[in-house]
DNA sequence: ATAAAGGGTTGTGTATACAGAAAGCTTGCC
DNA sequence: GGCAAGCTTTCTGTATACACAACCCTTTAT
């Protein structure tokens, strides 16, 4: 017997699955869609921290019913972007610049030690190329770009390479987790040209330390880098 | 009006709540009594790597229904103690000692720069205190307690008051979801009372330099203590 | 004999019904 | 008028029904 894919007709049935992480909407589970929908909705901000996620509301602007939104709210607060309620629901979590030092802080940790595994490796072609691109990236930052996605796909494509080169499931798993919350702090704050060059300037020489195998320079590199980071990101704090 | 706790019947109803996290098995909501139960079954090698956790045979026998149950499921996913099948179902996810090196890294990462900002905290009483303990730890480990409970309960604390000097929510969660694999390995290896002793000078060292402190040596120290129990592990491999 | 097709069995994904439990509102008493 | 008790509303926690999907076993054709 053959089955066939048919679209939810709101009276019991699922989607068909497509792989956990498809791109089209029609076909990705409904837990997944409720997951992806309020994960974007919290990271870009149009659920701002301590707004209530309330179940039923939620199912039925989602389309989806209270089960999988359930299980979106549980994912949700096993990251980090939203928490339970004392008693009753689950709030988007708060983040502020209070806390970024902390964050930073973590993030330090971890990248360090990723970009000094990155230099041991020994593996120099990828980030020969990736210094030279950043070299040239002060020309991706222009106000044809507001939104800088090319720079910002160029930076991570660097983190990408190192959490490659670094070759730690678990480190690279505890960065992973740890990058949702810091796209979400960035728009806590506005960026200029100016800075995103220098920032750019940092990259290229953590690349270039990888290459050339310096650990300890590598790990130096990246410390400065994110104190420049968070003192650019606190300088240029939004309004409120 | 007022309302009674009831057990439940098996016809639909909950359980008291008790605040997430009550002992009395009877007072937890069902999806935290599933949690728990799960949880402990894999960290304490009762449900073996790779053990397919079917939904409707946990639901029967944990006597609760599969909605709890996904939700605990769910939970141990995100958490790397459970995977989802690619297919269909979850399994226990593997650990072996293959991989224990990356944990072991990314442990390094962490508690280096815990043990770092704690040293710079400047709050030498609770440390000079554990250390103190941890120079007598060696009365502890006797064969009248072949769990060691008395030693891992003086390392535990000092764990606790590390994250807590360090004073960091983010770094302290990032512990928190590590060392729930670090007990799954310990399992993995058997220990000796010499080595014991060694662990807890190595110990002692580490909580000296915090209440000294000398927070480059506080993260040498660990480096030097991480890296002889890793050795350690690898040594004292169990028979398969 | 082997491989492909078909049907059965089992298990996951989703929707929904129902039973507490918490917040808000109303009402009556002081 | 204020406060407390009860009622109402609404939400979460849990159980369960059902549809689809995957596995497995049988059957049949080459």
């Amino acid at each position: 017997m053959k089955w066939f894919y048919v679209y939810n007709d709101g009276t019991g049935g699922s989607q068909p699955p497509e792989a956990a992480g498809g791109r089209r909407e029609e076909l990705m589970r409904a837990s997944e869609k409720a997951y992806t929908t309020l994960r974007s909705d919290i990271v870009d901000w149009r659920l701002p921290p301590g707004t209530v996620l309330a179940e039923v509301e939620l199912s039925a602007r989602l389309g989806v019913s209270r089960t999988p939104v359930r299980e979106a709210l549980a994912r949700l607060s096993a990251e980090g972007l939203a928490e339970p309620q004392s008693g009753r629901g689950t709030v988007v979590s708060g983040i502020s610049l209070d806390h970024v030092d902390e964050l930073f802080e973590l993030r330090s940790a971890l990248e360090c030690r990723a970009a000094e595994l990155a230099a041991n490796k020994r593996d120099p072609e990828v980030f020969l190329e990736l210094h030279r691109q950043l070299g040239d990236a002060g020309r991706l930052i222009t106000d044809a770009d507001p939104a800088r996605h090319d720079y910002y796909r160029l930076a991570g494509e660097l983190d990408t390479a190192i959490d490659t080169a670094a070759g730690n499931h678990y480190l690279a798993q505890a960065l992973k987790g740890l990058r949702v919350h810091l796209v979400r702090v960035r728009r806590l704050s506005k960026d200029n040209p100016a800075r995103l060059r220098d920032a750019a300037r940092e990259h290229a020489d953590i690349a270039l330390a990888i290459a050339n195998g310096n650990a300890v320079v590598a790990s130096a590199a990246t410390t400065v880098h994110l104190d420049n980071s968070l003192r650019r990101l606190l300088a240029g704090r939004a309004a409120p």
